[in-house]
DNA sequence: TAGAGCATGTAATATGTTACATGATTCC
DNA sequence: GGAATCATGTAACATATTACATGCTCTA
């Protein structure tokens, strides 16, 4: 996991440069963004980044606001980050789907316990859905992740609509 | 994702008592179990679940083989599980998908490289996809979790070509 | 007789999260 | 005046992987 982290840190501020702040607001809310990466790591891998001599800082400051590290890719960091992108782009990783672990068992549960159950899953499938949907098309059209990812949802919504089905007719 | 492993390892000692080398084996090859878990990792869980009173186990020895500790799911462990399933079912949690970030930085290479790296991983997928598609109509029937997979990643494939389809016409 | 498999685990390391700490500023 | 936001991080903990250790048995 850490080399995509690694990999979307450099893929992000080579677009332009940012503070960890600013990079940390832009993945906190992350409905397109396929991996999580959380503020004290974010700090975390941006510090081993620079100690490693992939990107550099300089200090700001507007007003009185406190000061921010604006970091930026060096030329080092550019090739780790091309390296980094074509392993990640030649390579499968499998996903998890810890949240498919639980659907082998439904037998343990009474039907109407099991759908009822799905039914409070699927809401919140989505409405996440619909936070993925509603990203601008101009936006989608140059992040293929999203374009995945919504496929994913729409078909995970279909799966879950089907098996709830299922288990009425069961009882 | 802790829970979920200790919900399949609850789970599948549940369907029949087995030893940790045992379940180990069974998850190792993985084809159609949505989640990883490593071996040192087995034990270790296996034996925090012990501590907790979730599972007992019981010292076995089949002629001059080494001993096993086949585990049995203890009554408090039968209602862990229970919890840990309803709260799996329940609740929607976004699977990561690492493979995923460097599509978005496609454009950092030239197109006929980026071809050549997905054409790669497509053949990974393909392999990968084999593997779940042998597994029987009867296993598959009674794990919907791989069905879900067996989707999942038939809609990846379809994908990772039209995207290298996509390269062709660019270059 | 060498290597794979059976069976258990520990130790060291890597990775990630949660809660906490700080101190100014802006918004209500 | 109090809460939210800006901005950085550390410390403690939780989780997971890798490599290593042990020692017996079965197969080629």
């Amino acid at each position: 996991m850490k080399l995509e982290k690694k990999l979307l840190l450099l893929g992000l501020l080579q677009s332009r440069e940012m503070h960890g702040y600013e990079i940390n607001k832009l993945l906190e809310h992350r409905c397109g963004i396929p991996i999580n990466l959380k503020k004290s790591n974010g700090y975390r891998l941006l510090s081993k980044m620079e100690k490693d001599g992939w990107i550099t800082h300089k200090t700001e400051k507007d007003g009185m606001r406190p000061q921010k590290r604006v970091y930026s890719v060096t030329d080092l960091g550019k090739r780790a980050f091309l390296d980094l992108l074509k392993e990640n782009l030649r390579s499968f990783s499998k996903p998890e789907f810890a949240g498919f672990v639980g659907l082998d068992f439904m037998g343990f549960l009474p039907p109407v316990e099991a759908s009822a159950l799905l039914s409070e899953r699927l809401e919140l499938l989505k409405e996440h859905f619909r936070s993925l949907d509603e990203i601008s098309e101009s936006v989608r059209k140059a992040h293929p992740s999203i374009e995945h990812m919504h496929l994913y949802y729409s078909n995970e919504i279909e799966l879950v609509s089907d098996m709830i089905g299922r288990l009425g007719e069961e009882s």
